[in-house]
DNA sequence: AAGTAATAGTTGATTTTGTAACTAACAAGC
DNA sequence: GCTTGTTAGTTACAAAATCAACTATTACTT
């Protein structure tokens, strides 16, 4: 009953996703918890604004894959804390365009650094071809269909 | 405000390892919740006691680094179910060891090939090598306070 | 050995997420 | 132009995760 297996739950690539996507995540959130209470929906909108500039909510959910109630949620509350400004698209009355406030501006920007800061200490321990590759590899493996994409 | 910035979300590495893990989690999710209801928390318990045999909660929440009360809840739901049993631990009395029953090892059977399949898909794209040090890192950044693990 | 602290696990309250139904606006077919 | 179907986003309800308090037992201290 208590034999060693063939198997190692180590070696399957979703658990070991999961926990190195936990782990690594842990200290990036406790400053993006504590310094602006976000959520990690909320800091993912905020980033999207951030980088790419105004972006409906539906844009948003493409490019995040979030689900559209989860977005919703982020924007409401970012909103309400006046990161974010919403404007009735005029050529799609159903959307919003989404942009940052100054204020949303400077939590981004903040909150970049401290991104930058912490990926930089997670690859700091390997070499910068395997972290080229590593990212490369997520990509794919991030992607719906990835079958062969090497 | 929309140029492009010198950050590209893409390559953070706490959000590309969530992207890859929840992707990659998709198609395993679906087989363990339609085929047994089981929960994500449900499936490692399941695994960590067929893997290696007969286990207190408290040692597997150390080994999957999971929280007791999602532990303790996952437990209860198992043995509902008639996978797991358990025994008191008469040695320390505040802990139970918890082994599968026979079904529990044939849910467990069944899953694990699925996983090996699964595995296999994903990684299917990539060289062997790749592959290897791929799981290297991931193990490495799972690591609690990974600073220089290569 | 009595008292205090620590530990294994459970339970309940709160928060967050996920699912499904809904509203409002747009698009297409006839 | 009216009906039917789609789409963007919200809301309500159910499921699940998180956090704090709790019970039972063990370990330490004197």
């Amino acid at each position: 009953m208590s034999e060693k297996d063939d198997f190692d739950l180590r070696i399957f690539l979703p658990y070991l996703l999961n926990q190195a996507a936990e782990e690594s995540s842990l200290s990036f959130q406790q400053v993006y918890k504590s310094r602006y209470g976000m959520l990690r929906t909320e800091w993912r909108v905020l980033f999207h604004l951030g980088i790419y500039g105004e972006l409906t909510a539906k844009e948003i959910g493409a490019r995040a894959k979030m689900h559209k109630t989860k977005i919703s949620r982020a924007v409401q509350k970012l909103s309400e804390r006046r990161f974010l400004t919403r404007v009735r698209d005029e050529a799609d009355r159903r959307s919003e365009k989404l942009s940052l406030t100054a204020q949303g501006r400077a939590a981004y920007e903040d909150l970049r650094k401290v991104a930058q800061t912490h990926d930089a200490a997670l690859t700091a321990g390997f070499s910068e071809a395997d972290v080229t590759r590593l990212r490369q590899m997520l990509a794919a493996l991030a992607e719906p269909a990835q079958a062969s994409k090497g």
